[in-house]
DNA sequence: AAAGGGAACAACCGCGGTTCT
DNA sequence: CAGAACCGCGGTTGTTCCCTT
């Protein structure tokens, strides 16, 4: 079955050939592609145009990057991921000279299974139950020599349903997992916090407590540094973004905060009437669009309080 | 050396949105 | 304004390569 869009067409499917490439790549250096649909007679090609884009696109565009994906590249995509989803096409546009079908076969390929080996929903980026995780791990046949899941954040509290809220208070960090003493452990939902052991400074006793809640970074970094509420990255003492070591610079910084912006998964409720004026004013300029602008400086505070809010019941999360 | 299986990658398909007529 | 054509995206399938037995 051709593409509708040529099916009166004879054309060829499959692998393409030197030869195809050649006139493909001859015919859109030397005259372009304003439409696509005409490139495969013009360059004397058996192709559907769509074909040929995809070819064009994913493969002989002079400016990809071939070979294998770097540790910085696989980090944002696990944490672009996080945030956006399977936004194959933005989450590409984070990565120079990678392509949108590139990083979703990288994905599928590896890093999913890396996830689901380290115990985490690579869909959600949650911690899986341990029934589950055995599942998909006996499904992917995970190897060893994936890298052991390490808790990354600790805490005492008597008030499993103040924790469980913490999860979604705190998107960057898992679902928490209680044991008979209902400490709760946490776990990082990206590589870059497998190192970092975070310990939070105050016992949460209510969900109100939550807002007020310090945390402190007790990695062997040293700095001391603030768990993002967007769930990508941290913000270190001088309010720059970092990710477990990498700088992002200022441009991709603004435009994954544009992207947080748009992502459903982050839609807010509206919060009360006497929020501060910033939520306040927020609010009422995104609630008609069904998405919150995410700020960080409302949430994030150089001096490592995380949220400024009162209470749990104003920052209702969808 | 050959067969089998899995991983990685390339390409296709269908759908939704946008633009054109 | 409606329908057709086109484009872009995400999911899925197919192909090739490589490693293991």
């Amino acid at each position: 079955m051709g593409h509708h869009c040529c099916s009166k067409q004879k054309i060829k499917r499959g692998l393409w050939s030197p030869e195809e490439d050649d006139k493909l790549i001859k015919h859109v250096t030397t005259y372009g592609h304003s439409c696509w649909s005409s490139v495969p007679k013009l360059a004397g090609l058996q192709r559907c145009g769509k074909s040929c884009r995809l070819r064009w696109i994913n493969y002989l565009r002079p400016d990809l990057k071939r070979g294998s994906f770097t540790e910085q590249e696989e980090r944002t995509i696990i944490d672009v991921h996080r945030i956006l989803g399977n936004k194959w096409a933005q989450i590409a546009k984070h990565l120079p000279g990678r392509t949108d079908n590139e990083v979703k076969n990288f994905w599928n390929s590896c890093i999913k299974k890396k996830l689901i080996a380290q115990g985490l929903d690579p869909n959600t980026h949650n911690l899986l139950s341990s029934n589950k995780t055995n599942i998909l791990k006996n499904n992917i046949n995970a190897s060893n020599s994936f890298r052991q899941e390490t808790p990354a954040f600790t805490m005492d509290t008597s008030s499993k349903t103040a924790a469980s809220d913490l999860s979604t208070l705190l998107p960057c960090i898992n679902t928490p997992r209680f044991d008979h003493k209902n400490t709760i452990q946490y776990t990082s939902c990206s590589d870059h916090y497998q190192n970092s052991m975070l310990v939070g400074t105050q016992q949460i006793i209510s969900q109100s407590d939550l807002s007020a809640l310090e945390f402190t970074n007790c990695s062997s970094m040293g700095s001391s540094n603030v768990m993002s509420s967007s769930g990508f990255g941290t913000l270190n003492e001088s309010c720059m973004w970092d990710a477990g070591g990498i700088e992002f610079p200022i441009e991709q910084q603004k435009a994954i905060q544009q992207e947080i912006v748009m992502a459903p998964q982050l839609q807010l409720q509206k919060p009360n009437i006497n929020e501060s004026d910033h939520l306040q004013n927020l609010a009422e300029d995104t609630f008609d669009s069904a998405s919150f602008d995410f700020d960080f400086d409302s949430a994030l505070l150089p001096s490592g309080v995380y949220c400024n809010v009162s209470s749990m019941d104003q920052l209702a999360w969808d």
